[in-house]
RNA sequence: CGGGGCGUAGCGCAGCCUGGUAGCGCACCUGUUUUGGGAACAGGGGGUCGCAAGUUCGAAUCUUGCCGCCCCGACCA
């Protein structure tokens, strides 16, 4: 992408508004517009970190054998009234009537839809186990929005059913999305550790938090230290056993406030103690048949007995996550995206437009990256260059390649990489095959 | 929902106390000179001062009501 043809309204003056960095950060940068408290445009730069997020959900939670579908963000009332939940759950709920005087709701989560979907089609308990998942903008009016993306009242959520037969079975459905969890928040180039959880309003006996460690936290958060630079468990074959990595994570302490227990945790080794900030990105629940008894979702099983379906939920809190990361990945100038989220893999710098070997160099490094896949974004704006540097920073891309009339006397373009700041001069075909490596 | 604060140009702010018809920096437009870490000079455009009512000869300024937004806390993905 060229700059000059981009939409990327960064601001040079921090908004007054954000307090927290990767609000003013995302306003600076020009990836959102508040529309009003808690509601967000996803302006293009912010749009591509929102799409590549997802896209790195999705393809964990296909690998994990969950299906995707979507569901509609508009409920009718119904529903929740089957569960008693349309009473139960106040004022958060953003509560719409139709032309029709029918009480619709716009949907904070999809358990009761979900459990209307499965007891529609499924008879047996053969179809079982079934994970089924959608990516869907939910709405939450909450009583103060704050730290903008964070805690919007509407965001972007994944979130994932699963139904079994058995409370044994939806262990092994809960371990699935446990793993999956692992791998994608450690795609996402973050350290998001389990925390025993409170299950809060939507109830079971199993649930766990995953938390990113950082000052900006909304909650305080104890762990032992180990679990935080714990490897991902990577390729796993996901119909085998997988309650080992559910037990080595278990077995080291860690909870949230709600769930922590002093004693516990003042068992651990005194330098592996570990007490945060933390930012909740996910948060996965085991709930039996909260659900499914009181709408009769059941399945025959092998007696031709119905038995209500086990349930668990499992969500991601995607529009979330574009905040948190940068919570966990920024400096004082601006954004370092982790490469597997950044909105380009490589920003050109052009320092001088009116020089035509310049223009010509440059102009040529952006169609080889643009060959060799590496989505640039090049700056061919008439800005000075100091603008250049400073934006470029600001947002954030992996590398940046700096080309000016004085690096190319001497046939070298500088190659600079954003999250170290380490720099070097390089020929551009060194330059471009640095960057295909890094990306490889 | 309790407590606090703010609303004046696209952004950041001053002016309000003590009423007299709106200003600064950045951004934007034109021109010239510049060009390796947020350039300089010259010229220019842009605001019914959140909305409404009231007091007054006169309201950004005083009074009342409403709306919006932010911060701390409680609550929550």
């Amino acid at each position: 992408m060229r700059l000059s043809r981009y939409f990327l309204p960064v601001l040079k003056e921090t908004p007054a508004d954000a307090t927290v960095a990767s609000h003013r950060y995302m306003l600076r940068a020009g990836m959102i517009k508040q529309n009003s408290a808690g509601i967000y445009t996803w302006l293009p730069l912010g749009h591509r970190v929102l799409k590549k997020i997802e896209q790195i959900v999705r393809e964990e939670q296909n690998k994990a054998g969950a299906i995707e579908m979507l569901m509609p963000t508009i409920q009718s009332a119904d529903l929740w009234r089957e569960t008693g939940r349309y009473d139960a759950y106040g004022p958060e709920m953003l509560r719409i009537t139709d032309r029709h005087d029918r009480e619709m709701l716009f949907g904070p989560t999809n358990e009761d839809m979900i459990t209307d979907v499965f007891r529609s089609f499924v008879r047996s308990y053969k179809d079982l186990p079934k994970m089924l998942y959608h990516i869907q903008w939910k709405f939450r009016d909450e009583t103060r929005p704050r730290f903008g993306v964070m805690r919007g009242r509407e965001f972007l959520m994944k979130d994932t059913y699963s139904f079994d037969l058995t409370k044994e079975d939806a262990v092994k459905s809960y371990n699935k999305m446990f793993t999956a969890y692992l791998n994608t928040f450690a795609r996402l180039g973050i350290k998001a550790v389990p925390m025993k959880a409170d299950t809060g309003p939507i109830g079971g006996d199993l649930s766990h938090e995953f938390v990113i460690l950082a000052e900006s936290g909304e909650s305080e958060v104890f762990c032992h230290r180990d679990l935080v630079e714990m490897a991902p468990p990577g390729d796993v074959d996901f119909e085998g056993d997988l309650s080992h990595i559910f037990d080595e994570r278990t077995s080291l302490y860690a909870a949230t406030e709600e769930m922590h227990d002093a004693e516990e945790f003042a068992k651990i080794p005194k330098d592996k103690q570990l007490s945060a900030r933390g930012i909740e990105v996910g948060h996965i629940f085991y709930f039996g048949d909260k659900y499914s008894a009181p709408m009769k979702a059941t399945v025959m099983d092998s007696n031709g007995k119905p038995q209500n379906v086990m349930m668990g939920s499992y969500g991601i809190g995607v529009s979330r996550l574009v905040g948190g990361i940068i919570e966990a990945c920024h400096d004082e100038n601006g954004i370092v995206w982790p490469k597997s989220v950044a909105p380009f893999g490589v920003g050109i710098i052009n320092l001088n437009m009116k020089d035509e070997a310049c223009g010509v160099a440059a102009t040529d490094f952006y169609e080889k990256c643009v060959e060799a896949g590496l989505d640039p974004l090049y700056d061919d704006s008439p800005d000075r260059g100091g603008v250049k540097f400073s934006r470029m920073d600001l947002i954030g891309l992996p590398y940046q390649i700096v080309i000016g009339p004085r690096g190319l006397k001497e046939g070298i373009v500088e190659v600079k990489d954003r999250a170290t700041g380490e720099r070097q001069n390089l020929s551009p075909e060194a330059a471009m095959n640095l960057l295909v490596e890094a990306f490889a």
